[in-house]
DNA sequence: TACCAGGGTTGATTTGCCTCAAGACCGTTT
DNA sequence: AAACGGTCTTGAGGCAAATCAACCCTGGTA
């Protein structure tokens, strides 16, 4: 299913190399920071569905769905797709490269509340006021296909099965803030950063990246604002794994050398 | 609209008083723990239909979503209306009483991940695996009504009212969490805990108690597990609120005598 | 009435992470 | 090549919350 032949000119990347961004995409590159492509954009030909919101849906049915998803935008590295407070009109399939939603609270702390790759969605929280409550920034140069939300609410009322994997979008992502809330409420600073890690090769892998190099995209102190520590405490504990032999870190490459202890640490009871 | 003249049986509780139960409702009050109530069930006379799925649905569109509507359920304190794993099949809107939902971990902790009071919906979070992916637990004597999650479906393809409002719904619970990350993610104990009492004062006024006023239906121990901090130091963080006269704290009785300043406690940045 | 268990409070001590600070690394600009 | 800004690492010290422990309160019940 995944990594199936690609013939098109859609395809990712090249898989198992450690990047998420899109080398031979030719409608990359604007000079503009922020663009609309309104050429031919097909979710029936797009290497992503398998992983993006056409996953289950039937050739007649993907079809129905390109004429939704009609345009595609390009975001720059530092730039916003989207601001807390923008109307809400969209919601938004990564198609190529990497972000990070924010929140902030009105005396100025933020908190990151996620970090989207290819074939996730953004913009979901809009539903909910008609606006946008949170912050989407590309961490590198990105593209995202378009989905006018009131046209996604008609097709998935002609298409049960569209609807029903919106719907399943939309509550696995309560799930997975869920396992947030369970890392922010109860572990300590070694064991979020090992989940943190296993969660962001697991995705990795099931787009056909390796299972144990990666490139972050983000920052330390980006992972600590998701994790809930400080960017030194971040660091520190890389050193730390490092040092017992369950990574090798060089600044934003890493190589995981022992997954299995990883994934100890993880569910070790608190000793 | 909150709070309109309500003839019908259905009321949740005298408004104002402390108490999230329903003392005079007829249904309760069955030996066994768990029980289906097949009689008469509709949103059309029911006075949480503002605060619940039916906000925003026309009259005709309310007797259709009460067939739909058709049997409640009673949980008493301390049961759970599901557990991590059971099938999905419904969704629940809470009719009376109170709960908790709490995910665990492989190695045993959990973290509480919300309290849900009248009209809240649980059981969303099913809807991405086909099972529930937490435990929702009564922290009093409480009825649900049951959404079959497959009829949902079907008539909120019929109608968009009650497709947005579901959507709504279901966007709400993503920016809620969002929420709790930033508080989990960056503030301290004192914050925490002012923020979660003005939340729950906030939404039992919504539903016609006292904004100052509270009894907790929930221990120390799962307010600590919530706000991701031990129960001693929710016990300490009370006594503490208690001393600078923010609070009037007996056991689970609850007074906010400084409204205002429990707000600027969460509002100023760390000093 | 006394007992008991579950829940809550408070104190003493420990500790994991934060804070502050200095310096190293890296890519970009001049 | 040098300068520079942003990022990352590492150390020293401090503090907020955890841990451990003792005791109290309250409601149920034997």
């Amino acid at each position: 299913m995944l990594n199936s032949p690609s013939s098109n000119s859609d395809t990712v990347t090249d898989a198992g190399a450690p990047s998420t961004s899109l080398p031979g995409d030719r409608s990359s590159g604007s000079g503009c920071s922020m663009k609309y492509d309104t050429f031919k954009v097909a979710c029936s030909s797009c290497n992503l569905r398998e992983l993006c919101l056409p996953v289950g849906l039937s050739a007649p049915q993907l079809s129905h769905l390109d004429t939704l998803v009609a345009t595609r935008k390009t975001v720059k590295r530092g730039d916003a797709l989207f601001h807390t407070g923008d109307a809400f009109r969209s919601v938004y399939a990564v198609r190529t490269g990497f972000f990070k939603t924010r929140v902030s609270s009105e005396d100025g702390r933020d908190q990151v509340t996620g970090f989207q790759m290819a074939g996730e969605l953004l913009g979901l929280d809009g539903i909910s006021t008609d606006r946008h409550a949170c912050d989407a920034i590309a961490l590198e140069d990105s593209q995202v296909c378009v989905i006018p939300y009131s046209q996604l609410e008609d097709l998935s009322r002609e298409f049960s099965d569209l609807q029903h994997q919106f719907h399943k979008i939309m509550s696995r992502e309560i799930v997975r803030d869920h396992g947030v809330m369970l890392l922010l409420g109860s572990m300590r600073a070694e064991e979020r950063l090992a989940a943190f890690l296993l969660n962001l090769t697991q995705r990795l892998h099931a787009r056909g990246f390796s299972a144990s190099a990666l490139v972050l995209r983000m920052t330390r102190e980006e992972i600590g604002s998701y994790l809930g520590l400080k960017l030194e405490t971040v660091s520190r504990t890389f050193s730390k794994f490092q040092e017992e032999g369950l990574l090798e870190v060089k600044q934003r490459d890493i190589r995981i050398t022992d997954e299995a202890g990883l994934k100890a640490l993880v569910n070790s009871v608190r000793c």
